[in-house]
DNA sequence: GTCTATACCACGATAGAC
DNA sequence: GTCTATCGTGGTATAGAC
């Protein structure tokens, strides 16, 4: 339901997958002559291409092709085109849930500064995924683009599945957003933070990313903080917003 | 560039054009058995499909048997896939700019409200789009979540056909805002319009619209500015938010 | 268990006959 | 204008070799 899912993730996680598989003894012959087996070669094919040219604009024959292996073989080990997507998806969103989490619970350990406090909320929801969209090592822009467009158009299956496996993280940033806004309603609450979690993805996977992050302050463009502390504001202030009062709406029914 | 294009426009626009082709003398044997030509036919279809299951889900063959139509015709008269989209499209959109561009000159005529300047005109580019989320007649939430997929993950073709064919009016808005918002810089508001337009086109375009309309006030539905009174301070509050202070970044820098 | 060759069906598009 | 036939490409399924 809650869009909390489509902030990416670290991009270390996968690279411990390819070093498990490549470690697995179930291959012999094909390993030798590729150094990794049939299955993370499709992995590494898909994520290189997916990234590239987007899901929708990767068929499998160019996987199986850049992969080196048979058509067949994607169907064999990962079942569907979709459930390849989903997996190189959970394998980058996973850590990005758990160092949020783990996050949010130092900070409420430690304690909110008092005026500040939606904003380090905010901070701790989106330095992770700031931080890859600079991780250009791993294609950082190249996949924020490519999470922001699945996330716009899953399908039911994707959309699913990311719901249920973060909904324990996203339950526990919206309580600590709840506490920190205690005169907005419930349902409130849930509307603006829709509002803002989509605008941020959408905005992050945009391709001008770049632009925004460069036209802030040219000379600190590495610095996170730099971009949150422009972010943060602005979010902040839409979140603590009071409701609508008589005066406000005597003047939009002039209209 | 500017997502100003994606929310949506009046429903009235497509009777016309269909009217327009029926009348056109140009088709007789086909006409007489179904009251309509082939093109208006495929053009209704259309329409009716895309609405139901998107632009991905709906094929030229689904299109072209509800049509009673052979499946080529609608290359014959639409060219291909996308530019029929592209059409329905703008049938829509037309209207609600040029709607828009009107409120907007109306207000500035009249004056603002001094206190509510930056609402008032949010209020003036989206009531023309709210109107349509409850016009059901000719299917309007539906219309709502079919614009902001194509919006969300359009092809390079309908993304710049938009841009350009309404990028005056966009920029008639922007600097409306840039006049009510003068402490922010040109980056900065572009970056915030951004925000702002993104989430609202994907909050209306998501499937729980009618949760967010219903839910302010039950009694209310049908009222637009019942809506909108909720959602401009909210806006207003993220657009007029002045930027970070030293404070907050130091409180974000403690993270 | 893995892998390959191959077949299948749906899609958008188009050439050419009428 | 309309229609048939067909093309190339897409995801998927399976029989059978290793």
């Amino acid at each position: 339901m809650s869009p909390f899912e489509n902030l990416i993730s670290p991009s270390t996680g996968f690279t411990r997958d390819i070093a498990a598989l490549t470690a697995a003894g179930s291959t012999t012959a094909n390993e030798a002559r590729t150094k990794l087996s049939t299955k993370a070669r499709i992995l590494h094919a898909t994520e290189s291409l997916f990234l590239q040219r987007g899901y929708e604009g990767t068929s499998l024959r160019a996987i199986t092709t850049e992969a080196n292996v048979n058509l067949a073989a994607v169907n064999y080990h990962y079942g569907s085109k979709e459930e390849l997507f989903a997996l190189l998806l959970q394998e980058r969103l996973d850590p990005l849930n758990a160092d949020r989490a783990k996050r949010l619970e130092a900070l409420q350990a430690k304690g909110f500064d008092r005026e500040h406090r939606v904003e380090q909320i905010i901070a701790t929801l989106f330095l992770p995924a700031l931080a890859l969209a600079r991780d250009t090592d791993q294609g950082g822009p190249d996949f924020l683009r490519f999470i922001g467009r699945a996330y716009a158009d899953p399908s039911d299956f994707v959309r699913n599945l990311l719901a249920e496996r973060y909904a324990k993280t996203n339950l526990k940033f919206k309580q600590a957003f709840a506490e920190a806004l205690p005169h907005l309603s419930e349902h409130d609450l849930a509307m603006r933070l829709n509002f803002i979690l989509d605008a941020v993805s959408s905005t992050l996977a945009s391709e001008d990313v770049r632009r925004v992050i460069g036209g802030i302050q040219p000379s600190a463009v590495n610095d996170d903080t730099t971009l949150l502390a422009y972010l943060a504001p602005f979010l902040g202030a839409a979140l603590r917003a009071n409701v609508r009062t008589a005066a406000q709406i005597a003047a939009l029914q002039t209209l």
